[in-house]
DNA sequence: GCAAAAGTGTTTATCATACACCCATGG
DNA sequence: CCATGGGTGTATGATAAACACTTTTGC
Protein backbone atom coordinates (compact mmCIF):
# COMPACT_ATOMS: atom_id res chain seq x y z
CA UNK A 1 0.00 0.00 0.00
CA UNK A 2 1.27 3.55 -0.49
CA UNK A 3 0.31 7.09 -0.54
CA UNK A 4 -1.37 7.17 -3.43
CA UNK A 5 -4.05 6.35 -1.60
CA UNK A 6 -7.00 9.05 -1.39
CA UNK A 7 -7.42 9.19 2.61
CA UNK A 8 -11.05 9.95 2.64
CA UNK A 9 -13.11 7.76 0.55
CA UNK A 10 -13.44 4.64 0.13
CA UNK A 11 -15.73 1.66 -1.83
CA UNK A 12 -17.14 -1.38 -0.25
CA UNK A 13 -18.67 -4.26 -1.97
CA UNK A 14 -22.15 -6.03 -1.62
CA UNK A 15 -20.70 -8.97 -3.49
CA UNK A 16 -24.04 -11.27 -4.09
CA UNK A 17 -23.70 -14.96 -5.26
CA UNK A 18 -26.06 -17.81 -6.10
CA UNK A 19 -25.61 -21.28 -5.94
CA UNK A 20 -28.73 -22.30 -7.40
CA UNK A 21 -30.52 -22.63 -3.84
CA UNK A 22 -29.57 -19.78 -1.37
CA UNK A 23 -28.74 -15.98 -1.96
CA UNK A 24 -25.08 -15.65 -0.53
CA UNK A 25 -22.79 -12.62 0.28
CA UNK A 26 -19.07 -12.30 0.17
CA UNK A 27 -17.67 -11.33 3.35
CA UNK A 28 -14.11 -11.12 4.35
CA UNK A 29 -12.44 -11.18 7.80
CA UNK A 30 -10.60 -8.28 8.94
CA UNK A 31 -7.53 -8.74 10.41
CA UNK A 32 -7.08 -7.12 13.49
CA UNK A 33 -3.37 -7.89 14.38
CA UNK A 34 -3.87 -6.35 18.08
CA UNK A 35 -7.38 -6.20 19.34
CA UNK A 36 -8.76 -9.91 19.97
CA UNK A 37 -12.53 -9.75 19.89
CA UNK A 38 -14.79 -12.08 21.30
CA UNK A 39 -16.38 -12.84 17.93
CA UNK A 40 -14.85 -12.98 14.88
CA UNK A 41 -14.71 -10.01 13.04
CA UNK A 42 -16.65 -9.71 9.24
CA UNK A 43 -16.76 -7.20 7.13
CA UNK A 44 -17.97 -6.33 3.38
CA UNK A 45 -14.69 -6.36 1.39
CA UNK A 46 -13.63 -3.00 0.23
CA UNK A 47 -10.98 -0.62 -0.51
CA UNK A 48 -9.40 3.43 0.00
CA UNK A 49 -9.79 4.44 -3.21
CA UNK A 50 -6.80 5.93 -5.45
CA UNK A 51 -5.75 8.91 -6.60
CA UNK A 52 -6.23 8.46 -9.82
CA UNK A 53 -9.47 6.01 -9.56
CA UNK A 54 -12.88 6.37 -10.66
CA UNK A 55 -15.06 4.84 -7.99
CA UNK A 56 -16.47 2.18 -10.24
CA UNK A 57 -12.89 0.73 -11.00
CA UNK A 58 -11.90 0.94 -7.39
CA UNK A 59 -15.25 -1.52 -6.84
CA UNK A 60 -14.22 -3.35 -9.68
CA UNK A 61 -10.66 -3.94 -8.67
CA UNK A 62 -11.91 -5.02 -5.35
CA UNK A 63 -14.39 -7.21 -6.90
CA UNK A 64 -11.14 -8.96 -9.22
CA UNK A 65 -8.87 -9.30 -6.85
CA UNK A 66 -11.45 -11.03 -4.77
CA UNK A 67 -13.39 -12.89 -7.29
CA UNK A 68 -11.02 -13.52 -9.67
CA UNK A 69 -13.70 -12.22 -12.34
CA UNK A 70 -14.35 -9.24 -13.97
CA UNK A 71 -17.21 -7.31 -16.33
CA UNK A 72 -20.04 -8.75 -14.10
CA UNK A 73 -23.00 -6.81 -12.84
CA UNK A 74 -21.91 -3.44 -10.65
CA UNK A 75 -24.15 -1.15 -9.76
CA UNK A 76 -23.76 2.00 -7.29
CA UNK A 77 -25.75 1.61 -4.22
CA UNK A 78 -25.29 4.87 -1.70
CA UNK A 79 -22.59 6.86 0.02
CA UNK A 80 -22.72 6.43 3.52
CA UNK A 81 -21.14 9.62 5.04
CA UNK A 82 -21.98 9.43 9.15
CA UNK A 83 -18.79 11.02 10.51
CA UNK A 84 -18.70 8.89 12.38
CA UNK A 85 -19.40 5.84 11.15
CA UNK A 86 -15.10 4.82 11.20
CA UNK A 87 -13.84 5.87 14.90
CA UNK A 88 -11.78 4.48 17.39
CA UNK A 89 -10.12 1.25 16.49
CA UNK A 90 -11.97 0.95 13.43
CA UNK A 91 -9.96 4.09 12.55
CA UNK A 92 -6.97 3.22 13.90
CA UNK A 93 -6.94 -0.17 11.95
CA UNK A 94 -7.61 2.09 8.89
CA UNK A 95 -4.76 4.03 9.40
CA UNK A 96 -1.92 1.74 9.96
CA UNK A 97 -3.19 -0.41 7.39
CA UNK A 98 -3.11 1.98 4.59
CA UNK A 99 -0.12 4.21 5.96
CA UNK A 100 -2.89 7.39 5.80
CA UNK A 101 -3.59 10.39 8.00
CA UNK A 102 -7.59 11.09 7.93
CA UNK A 103 -10.19 12.17 10.49
CA UNK A 104 -12.73 10.43 8.88
CA UNK A 105 -13.65 8.32 5.57
CA UNK A 106 -16.76 8.15 3.52
CA UNK A 107 -17.70 5.22 2.12
CA UNK A 108 -19.77 4.38 -1.46
CA UNK A 109 -21.29 1.11 -1.12
CA UNK A 110 -21.15 -0.85 -4.68
CA UNK A 111 -23.12 -4.19 -5.26
CA UNK A 112 -22.78 -6.70 -7.71
CA UNK A 113 -24.62 -10.10 -8.80
CA UNK A 114 -22.81 -13.18 -10.10
CA UNK A 115 -23.18 -16.92 -10.67
CA UNK A 116 -21.47 -19.15 -7.75
CA UNK A 117 -19.67 -21.78 -9.04
CA UNK A 118 -15.85 -23.81 -8.42
CA UNK A 119 -13.61 -21.76 -9.46
CA UNK A 120 -14.90 -18.52 -7.52
CA UNK A 121 -15.19 -20.79 -4.75
CA UNK A 122 -11.85 -21.77 -4.99
CA UNK A 123 -10.44 -18.07 -5.29
CA UNK A 124 -12.25 -16.70 -2.47
CA UNK A 125 -11.39 -19.25 -0.52
CA UNK A 126 -7.84 -18.82 -1.11
CA UNK A 127 -8.54 -15.20 0.08
CA UNK A 128 -9.58 -15.96 3.32
CA UNK A 129 -13.18 -14.80 2.19
CA UNK A 130 -16.27 -16.77 3.44
CA UNK A 131 -19.76 -16.69 1.22
CA UNK A 132 -22.40 -16.50 3.68
CA UNK A 133 -26.21 -17.06 3.21
CA UNK A 134 -27.57 -13.32 3.65
CA UNK A 135 -30.46 -15.08 6.14
CA UNK A 136 -27.54 -15.79 8.60
CA UNK A 137 -25.22 -12.68 8.89
CA UNK A 138 -25.79 -11.65 12.26
CA UNK A 139 -23.64 -8.70 12.75
CA UNK A 140 -20.82 -6.80 10.67
CA UNK A 141 -17.60 -4.57 11.64
CA UNK A 142 -18.59 -0.45 10.97
CA UNK A 143 -21.40 -0.29 9.63
CA UNK A 144 -21.35 -2.84 6.90
CA UNK A 145 -24.55 -4.63 8.40
CA UNK A 146 -26.90 -1.21 7.38
CA UNK A 147 -25.20 -1.44 4.04
CA UNK A 148 -25.93 -5.23 3.64
CA UNK A 149 -29.46 -4.18 4.78
CA UNK A 150 -29.99 -1.59 1.75
CA UNK A 151 -28.17 -3.49 -0.72
CA UNK A 152 -30.99 -6.34 -0.06
CA UNK A 153 -33.88 -4.14 -0.24
CA UNK A 154 -32.45 -2.24 -3.38
CA UNK A 155 -31.86 -5.78 -5.18
CA UNK A 156 -35.45 -6.44 -4.41
CA UNK A 157 -37.00 -3.82 -6.27
CA UNK A 158 -34.34 -4.27 -9.09
CA UNK A 159 -35.78 -8.01 -9.23
CA UNK A 160 -38.89 -6.78 -10.30
CA UNK A 161 -38.12 -3.67 -12.31
CA UNK A 162 -35.12 -5.16 -14.47
CA UNK A 163 -34.22 -8.54 -15.40
CA UNK A 164 -30.84 -8.77 -13.02
CA UNK A 165 -31.99 -12.28 -12.19
CA UNK A 166 -30.56 -13.67 -14.90
CA UNK A 167 -27.42 -12.18 -14.18
CA UNK A 168 -27.57 -14.30 -10.51
CA UNK A 169 -27.92 -17.80 -12.83
CA UNK A 170 -25.43 -19.75 -15.36
CA UNK A 171 -26.05 -19.34 -18.64
CA UNK A 172 -28.44 -22.41 -19.47
CA UNK A 173 -31.12 -22.30 -16.33
CA UNK A 174 -34.15 -24.24 -15.71
CA UNK A 175 -37.38 -22.24 -14.95
CA UNK A 176 -37.53 -23.95 -11.67
CA UNK A 177 -34.34 -22.13 -10.71
CA UNK A 178 -35.09 -18.98 -11.86
CA UNK A 179 -38.52 -19.09 -9.87
CA UNK A 180 -36.78 -19.99 -6.58
CA UNK A 181 -34.52 -17.08 -7.12
CA UNK A 182 -37.35 -14.91 -7.38
CA UNK A 183 -39.25 -16.81 -4.43
CA UNK A 184 -36.08 -16.91 -2.45
CA UNK A 185 -35.14 -13.18 -2.90
CA UNK A 186 -38.76 -11.38 -2.63
CA UNK A 187 -39.13 -13.86 0.33
CA UNK A 188 -42.99 -14.37 -1.42
CA UNK A 189 -44.36 -17.72 -2.59
CA UNK A 190 -44.94 -17.89 -6.42
CA UNK A 191 -47.73 -19.78 -8.54
CA UNK A 192 -45.91 -21.82 -10.74
CA UNK A 193 -48.22 -21.90 -13.67
CA UNK A 194 -48.87 -18.45 -13.31
CA UNK A 195 -44.77 -17.82 -13.17
CA UNK A 196 -44.40 -19.64 -16.57
CA UNK A 197 -47.14 -17.25 -18.20
CA UNK A 198 -45.79 -14.67 -17.34
CA UNK A 199 -41.97 -15.07 -17.82
CA UNK A 200 -42.41 -16.99 -21.15
CA UNK A 201 -44.71 -13.74 -22.32
CA UNK A 202 -42.01 -11.80 -22.23
CA UNK A 203 -40.62 -12.85 -24.82
CA UNK A 204 -36.75 -13.21 -23.36
CA UNK A 205 -36.65 -16.58 -22.60
CA UNK A 206 -35.23 -18.95 -25.55
CA UNK A 207 -35.50 -22.83 -25.11
CA UNK A 208 -32.10 -24.76 -25.63
CA UNK A 209 -32.93 -28.55 -26.64
CA UNK A 210 -30.97 -29.62 -23.37
CA UNK A 211 -32.56 -31.42 -20.39
CA UNK A 212 -32.04 -31.99 -16.72
CA UNK A 213 -30.02 -35.63 -16.55
CA UNK A 214 -29.89 -38.08 -13.86
CA UNK A 215 -32.75 -36.35 -11.34
CA UNK A 216 -35.15 -38.45 -10.09
CA UNK A 217 -37.86 -36.92 -12.44
CA UNK A 218 -39.03 -35.43 -15.01
CA UNK A 219 -36.12 -33.78 -16.41
CA UNK A 220 -36.65 -29.52 -16.68
CA UNK A 221 -35.59 -28.31 -19.99
CA UNK A 222 -32.64 -25.49 -19.93
CA UNK A 223 -33.36 -21.92 -21.14
CA UNK A 224 -31.01 -19.38 -21.95
CA UNK A 225 -31.83 -15.63 -21.51
CA UNK A 226 -32.27 -13.71 -25.02
CA UNK A 227 -30.32 -10.21 -23.65
CA UNK A 228 -30.13 -8.55 -26.98
CA UNK A 229 -34.04 -8.74 -27.58
CA UNK A 230 -35.24 -7.65 -24.14
CA UNK A 231 -32.33 -4.53 -24.90
CA UNK A 232 -34.30 -4.44 -28.15
CA UNK A 233 -37.94 -4.33 -26.00
CA UNK A 234 -36.78 -1.70 -23.53
CA UNK A 235 -36.04 0.99 -26.33
CA UNK A 236 -39.49 0.94 -27.59
CA UNK A 237 -41.07 0.39 -24.58
CA UNK A 238 -43.65 3.22 -24.01
CA UNK A 239 -44.40 4.77 -20.42
CA UNK A 240 -47.30 3.35 -19.56
CA UNK A 241 -48.95 3.85 -15.77
CA UNK A 242 -48.12 6.95 -14.42
CA UNK A 243 -48.82 6.52 -10.87
CA UNK A 244 -47.49 3.60 -9.34
CA UNK A 245 -47.37 4.31 -5.79
CA UNK A 246 -47.81 0.93 -4.49
CA UNK A 247 -45.23 -1.26 -6.36
CA UNK B 1 -13.64 29.60 4.62
CA UNK B 2 -11.33 27.45 6.67
CA UNK B 3 -9.33 24.63 6.74
CA UNK B 4 -11.87 22.28 8.42
CA UNK B 5 -13.36 21.20 4.94
CA UNK B 6 -12.35 17.77 3.00
CA UNK B 7 -10.36 19.00 0.14
CA UNK B 8 -11.85 15.64 -1.66
CA UNK B 9 -15.45 15.54 -1.40
CA UNK B 10 -18.37 17.93 -2.20
CA UNK B 11 -21.78 17.80 -2.56
CA UNK B 12 -23.74 19.53 -5.48
CA UNK B 13 -27.46 20.40 -5.00
CA UNK B 14 -29.94 19.58 -8.05
CA UNK B 15 -32.47 22.10 -6.74
CA UNK B 16 -36.32 21.53 -8.48
CA UNK B 17 -38.77 24.59 -7.95
CA UNK B 18 -41.83 24.45 -9.77
CA UNK B 19 -43.94 27.29 -10.50
CA UNK B 20 -47.31 26.47 -11.10
CA UNK B 21 -46.03 25.70 -15.07
CA UNK B 22 -42.76 25.10 -15.42
CA UNK B 23 -39.79 22.96 -13.78
CA UNK B 24 -37.29 25.22 -12.83
CA UNK B 25 -33.59 24.28 -11.66
CA UNK B 26 -31.60 26.76 -9.83
CA UNK B 27 -28.28 27.92 -11.33
CA UNK B 28 -25.35 30.21 -9.63
CA UNK B 29 -22.87 32.01 -11.87
CA UNK B 30 -19.06 31.36 -10.91
CA UNK B 31 -17.30 33.65 -9.49
CA UNK B 32 -14.49 33.57 -11.76
CA UNK B 33 -12.44 36.56 -11.23
CA UNK B 34 -9.80 35.86 -13.59
CA UNK B 35 -11.38 34.24 -16.49
CA UNK B 36 -13.23 35.90 -18.66
CA UNK B 37 -15.24 33.30 -20.92
CA UNK B 38 -17.37 34.01 -23.64
CA UNK B 39 -20.83 32.85 -22.17
CA UNK B 40 -21.63 32.79 -18.33
CA UNK B 41 -20.67 30.19 -17.10
CA UNK B 42 -23.44 28.54 -14.69
CA UNK B 43 -23.27 25.52 -12.44
CA UNK B 44 -25.44 23.67 -9.74
CA UNK B 45 -24.87 25.12 -6.42
CA UNK B 46 -22.69 23.62 -3.92
CA UNK B 47 -19.67 22.91 -1.96
CA UNK B 48 -17.03 20.93 -0.09
CA UNK B 49 -17.95 19.53 3.01
CA UNK B 50 -16.74 20.14 6.19
CA UNK B 51 -14.95 17.29 8.29
CA UNK B 52 -17.36 16.69 10.84
CA UNK B 53 -20.31 16.76 8.33
CA UNK B 54 -22.84 14.37 7.08
CA UNK B 55 -22.74 14.77 3.40
CA UNK B 56 -26.81 15.36 3.79
CA UNK B 57 -26.10 17.87 6.14
CA UNK B 58 -23.74 19.56 3.86
CA UNK B 59 -26.41 19.47 1.37
CA UNK B 60 -28.90 20.83 3.64
CA UNK B 61 -26.53 23.75 4.77
CA UNK B 62 -26.17 24.41 0.37
CA UNK B 63 -30.10 24.35 0.26
CA UNK B 64 -30.69 26.45 3.17
CA UNK B 65 -27.98 29.07 2.18
CA UNK B 66 -29.40 29.33 -1.24
CA UNK B 67 -33.47 29.09 -0.74
CA UNK B 68 -33.27 30.42 3.17
CA UNK B 69 -35.59 27.71 3.94
CA UNK B 70 -35.29 24.18 5.71
CA UNK B 71 -36.76 20.64 6.14
CA UNK B 72 -37.23 19.97 2.22
CA UNK B 73 -37.29 17.52 0.38
CA UNK B 74 -33.95 15.78 0.06
CA UNK B 75 -32.53 13.04 -1.44
CA UNK B 76 -28.95 11.66 -2.76
CA UNK B 77 -28.43 10.79 -6.35
CA UNK B 78 -25.41 9.62 -7.07
CA UNK B 79 -21.88 10.21 -6.67
CA UNK B 80 -19.67 11.48 -10.11
CA UNK B 81 -16.13 10.27 -9.37
CA UNK B 82 -14.36 10.62 -12.88
CA UNK B 83 -10.40 11.43 -11.62
CA UNK B 84 -10.81 14.21 -14.44
CA UNK B 85 -13.79 15.75 -13.42
CA UNK B 86 -12.72 18.65 -11.85
CA UNK B 87 -9.36 19.56 -13.65
CA UNK B 88 -7.26 22.65 -14.74
CA UNK B 89 -8.90 26.26 -14.76
CA UNK B 90 -11.51 24.27 -12.28
CA UNK B 91 -9.77 22.83 -9.98
CA UNK B 92 -7.43 25.76 -9.64
CA UNK B 93 -10.53 27.82 -8.68
CA UNK B 94 -11.32 25.36 -6.57
CA UNK B 95 -8.62 25.33 -4.62
CA UNK B 96 -8.20 28.96 -4.03
CA UNK B 97 -11.67 29.68 -2.91
CA UNK B 98 -11.80 27.41 0.20
CA UNK B 99 -7.96 27.20 0.58
CA UNK B 100 -7.62 23.33 -0.10
CA UNK B 101 -4.84 21.34 -1.56
CA UNK B 102 -6.27 18.41 -3.38
CA UNK B 103 -5.93 16.76 -6.20
CA UNK B 104 -8.83 15.73 -7.55
CA UNK B 105 -12.61 15.82 -6.13
CA UNK B 106 -15.75 13.55 -6.11
CA UNK B 107 -18.70 14.77 -5.51
CA UNK B 108 -22.30 13.22 -4.25
CA UNK B 109 -25.20 15.12 -6.15
CA UNK B 110 -28.53 15.82 -4.15
CA UNK B 111 -31.70 16.61 -5.29
CA UNK B 112 -34.43 18.42 -4.04
CA UNK B 113 -38.02 19.43 -4.70
CA UNK B 114 -39.40 22.91 -3.49
CA UNK B 115 -42.37 24.78 -4.31
CA UNK B 116 -41.60 28.08 -6.00
CA UNK B 117 -43.06 31.46 -4.20
CA UNK B 118 -42.13 35.05 -3.91
CA UNK B 119 -40.42 34.65 -0.83
CA UNK B 120 -38.09 32.14 -1.94
CA UNK B 121 -37.51 34.16 -5.47
CA UNK B 122 -36.48 37.26 -3.25
CA UNK B 123 -33.45 34.86 -1.02
CA UNK B 124 -32.24 33.25 -4.25
CA UNK B 125 -32.15 37.01 -6.83
CA UNK B 126 -30.03 38.27 -3.43
CA UNK B 127 -27.64 35.12 -3.29
CA UNK B 128 -27.19 35.98 -7.56
CA UNK B 129 -28.90 32.58 -7.86
CA UNK B 130 -31.41 32.07 -10.97
CA UNK B 131 -34.14 30.35 -11.59
CA UNK B 132 -33.61 27.76 -14.94
CA UNK B 133 -36.25 26.79 -17.34
CA UNK B 134 -35.18 22.62 -17.43
CA UNK B 135 -35.97 22.86 -20.57
CA UNK B 136 -33.65 25.88 -21.30
CA UNK B 137 -30.53 24.48 -19.84
CA UNK B 138 -28.02 24.53 -22.52
CA UNK B 139 -23.93 24.19 -21.01
CA UNK B 140 -22.82 24.11 -17.62
CA UNK B 141 -19.86 24.00 -16.32
CA UNK B 142 -17.58 20.74 -14.99
CA UNK B 143 -20.23 17.69 -15.23
CA UNK B 144 -22.81 19.46 -14.19
CA UNK B 145 -25.66 19.09 -17.42
CA UNK B 146 -24.91 15.43 -16.99
CA UNK B 147 -25.46 15.71 -12.84
CA UNK B 148 -28.77 17.42 -14.14
CA UNK B 149 -29.67 14.77 -17.02
CA UNK B 150 -29.19 12.19 -14.14
CA UNK B 151 -31.36 14.22 -11.89
CA UNK B 152 -34.22 14.79 -14.27
CA UNK B 153 -34.11 10.80 -15.19
CA UNK B 154 -34.40 10.14 -11.34
CA UNK B 155 -37.44 12.60 -10.99
CA UNK B 156 -39.41 11.13 -13.60
CA UNK B 157 -38.53 7.61 -11.92
CA UNK B 158 -39.20 8.96 -8.65
CA UNK B 159 -42.50 10.45 -10.00
CA UNK B 160 -44.29 7.49 -11.00
CA UNK B 161 -43.44 5.39 -8.18
CA UNK B 162 -44.20 7.92 -5.40
CA UNK B 163 -45.97 10.96 -4.33
CA UNK B 164 -43.30 13.37 -4.89
CA UNK B 165 -45.60 15.68 -7.11
CA UNK B 166 -46.71 17.03 -3.60
CA UNK B 167 -43.33 18.30 -2.70
CA UNK B 168 -43.59 20.89 -5.85
CA UNK B 169 -46.69 21.97 -5.67
CA UNK B 170 -48.41 24.43 -2.74
CA UNK B 171 -50.35 22.96 -0.14
CA UNK B 172 -53.62 23.90 -1.88
CA UNK B 173 -53.60 23.26 -5.51
CA UNK B 174 -55.50 22.03 -8.28
CA UNK B 175 -56.26 18.93 -10.26
CA UNK B 176 -54.87 20.39 -13.20
CA UNK B 177 -52.38 21.64 -11.84
CA UNK B 178 -51.17 18.21 -10.59
CA UNK B 179 -52.05 16.88 -13.85
CA UNK B 180 -49.47 19.61 -15.64
CA UNK B 181 -46.94 18.77 -13.69
CA UNK B 182 -47.13 14.91 -14.63
CA UNK B 183 -47.34 15.76 -18.40
CA UNK B 184 -44.35 18.00 -17.58
CA UNK B 185 -42.34 16.27 -15.84
CA UNK B 186 -42.72 13.20 -17.86
CA UNK B 187 -43.09 14.33 -21.03
CA UNK B 188 -46.74 12.66 -22.05
CA UNK B 189 -50.02 13.71 -22.31
CA UNK B 190 -52.78 12.02 -19.89
CA UNK B 191 -56.45 11.71 -20.29
CA UNK B 192 -57.86 14.16 -18.02
CA UNK B 193 -60.47 11.39 -16.64
CA UNK B 194 -58.65 8.55 -16.02
CA UNK B 195 -56.06 10.68 -14.61
CA UNK B 196 -58.99 12.13 -11.77
CA UNK B 197 -60.24 8.32 -11.47
CA UNK B 198 -56.75 7.17 -10.98
CA UNK B 199 -55.77 10.12 -8.23
CA UNK B 200 -58.92 10.05 -6.61
CA UNK B 201 -58.90 6.41 -6.62
CA UNK B 202 -56.03 6.41 -4.20
CA UNK B 203 -57.60 8.41 -1.32
CA UNK B 204 -55.08 10.60 -0.78
CA UNK B 205 -56.63 13.72 -1.90
CA UNK B 206 -58.91 15.91 0.49
CA UNK B 207 -61.05 17.99 -1.09
CA UNK B 208 -61.06 21.98 0.16
CA UNK B 209 -64.14 24.25 0.09
CA UNK B 210 -62.51 26.37 -2.00
CA UNK B 211 -62.54 27.44 -5.65
CA UNK B 212 -59.96 29.25 -8.09
CA UNK B 213 -61.39 33.01 -8.33
CA UNK B 214 -61.24 35.60 -11.31
CA UNK B 215 -60.83 32.91 -13.95
CA UNK B 216 -62.82 32.97 -17.37
CA UNK B 217 -64.30 29.72 -16.93
CA UNK B 218 -65.39 27.08 -14.72
CA UNK B 219 -63.45 27.40 -11.51
CA UNK B 220 -61.61 25.02 -10.14
CA UNK B 221 -61.27 23.42 -6.39
CA UNK B 222 -58.56 23.08 -4.39
CA UNK B 223 -57.29 19.86 -3.20
CA UNK B 224 -54.86 18.95 0.05
CA UNK B 225 -52.85 15.90 -0.31
CA UNK B 226 -53.34 13.78 2.81
CA UNK B 227 -49.90 12.61 3.68
CA UNK B 228 -50.87 11.16 7.13
CA UNK B 229 -53.58 8.75 5.14
CA UNK B 230 -50.56 7.61 2.50
CA UNK B 231 -47.99 6.98 5.28
CA UNK B 232 -50.61 4.68 7.19
CA UNK B 233 -51.21 3.04 4.14
CA UNK B 234 -47.80 2.44 2.99
CA UNK B 235 -46.63 1.20 6.70
CA UNK B 236 -49.89 -1.27 6.28
CA UNK B 237 -48.43 -2.51 2.99
CA UNK B 238 -45.21 -3.13 3.91
CA UNK B 239 -46.17 -4.80 7.07
CA UNK B 240 -48.65 -7.12 4.93
CA UNK B 241 -45.47 -8.16 2.50
CA UNK B 242 -43.17 -8.35 5.30
CA UNK B 243 -45.44 -10.87 7.63
CA UNK B 244 -47.50 -13.63 6.32
CA UNK B 245 -47.94 -15.99 9.89
CA UNK B 246 -51.21 -17.64 7.75
CA UNK B 247 -49.49 -19.21 4.83
C1' DG C 1 -73.20 34.54 -26.24
C1' DC C 2 -68.80 32.80 -26.63
C1' DA C 3 -64.29 31.31 -25.30
C1' DA C 4 -61.94 28.39 -21.95
C1' DA C 5 -61.11 25.09 -18.80
C1' DA C 6 -63.73 22.03 -15.13
C1' DG C 7 -65.94 18.16 -14.36
C1' DT C 8 -68.26 13.66 -15.23
C1' DG C 9 -69.42 7.50 -16.95
C1' DT C 10 -69.33 3.71 -19.72
C1' DT C 11 -67.40 0.33 -22.56
C1' DT C 12 -63.67 -2.61 -23.85
C1' DA C 13 -59.31 -4.83 -23.61
C1' DT C 14 -55.62 -6.43 -20.97
C1' DC C 15 -53.52 -8.48 -17.17
C1' DA C 16 -53.23 -10.97 -12.66
C1' DT C 17 -54.91 -14.61 -9.98
C1' DA C 18 -56.73 -18.92 -8.44
C1' DC C 19 -56.80 -23.55 -9.15
C1' DA C 20 -55.72 -29.54 -10.32
C1' DC C 21 -54.09 -33.00 -13.02
C1' DC C 22 -51.02 -35.88 -16.10
C1' DC C 23 -46.06 -36.73 -17.47
C1' DA C 24 -41.31 -38.47 -17.41
C1' DT C 25 -37.75 -40.17 -14.75
C1' DG C 26 -34.66 -42.84 -11.09
C1' DG C 27 -34.59 -45.96 -7.80
C1' DC D 1 -44.79 -49.05 -8.92
C1' DC D 2 -44.05 -45.11 -6.42
C1' DA D 3 -42.01 -40.76 -5.19
C1' DT D 4 -40.58 -36.50 -7.19
C1' DG D 5 -40.78 -32.40 -9.44
C1' DG D 6 -41.94 -30.83 -14.62
C1' DG D 7 -45.22 -29.15 -17.32
C1' DT D 8 -49.92 -27.58 -18.92
C1' DG D 9 -55.26 -24.38 -19.52
C1' DT D 10 -59.28 -22.01 -18.12
C1' DA D 11 -62.40 -19.08 -15.71
C1' DT D 12 -62.91 -14.82 -12.98
C1' DG D 13 -61.99 -10.40 -11.23
C1' DA D 14 -59.31 -6.13 -11.33
C1' DT D 15 -57.22 -2.51 -13.62
C1' DA D 16 -56.15 0.58 -17.52
C1' DA D 17 -57.48 2.83 -21.79
C1' DA D 18 -60.35 4.99 -25.08
C1' DC D 19 -63.67 8.20 -25.71
C1' DA D 20 -67.57 13.27 -25.85
C1' DC D 21 -70.43 16.21 -23.79
C1' DT D 22 -72.33 19.53 -20.15
C1' DT D 23 -71.14 23.12 -16.64
C1' DT D 24 -69.53 27.50 -14.91
C1' DT D 25 -67.27 31.51 -15.23
C1' DG D 26 -65.20 36.33 -17.22
C1' DC D 27 -65.39 39.27 -20.73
Amino acid sequence: MDSSFNPSVSVDCVIFGFDGSALKILLVERDTEKEVDAAPDHKLPGSLIRQDEDLRSAAYRVLEEMTGIRNIFLKQLHVFSDPERVVGNELQWLKEYYKVETPRVITVAYYSLLKLNKNIELHTRRKQAIWTDVQHVRHLALDHKKILMEALSTLSRELIYSPVAFELLPRKFTIRQLQSLYEGILGIEIDNRNFRKKIFASGYLTPTSEYEMNVAHKPARYYIFNKTAYEKEIRRKIRQGFIRWHE
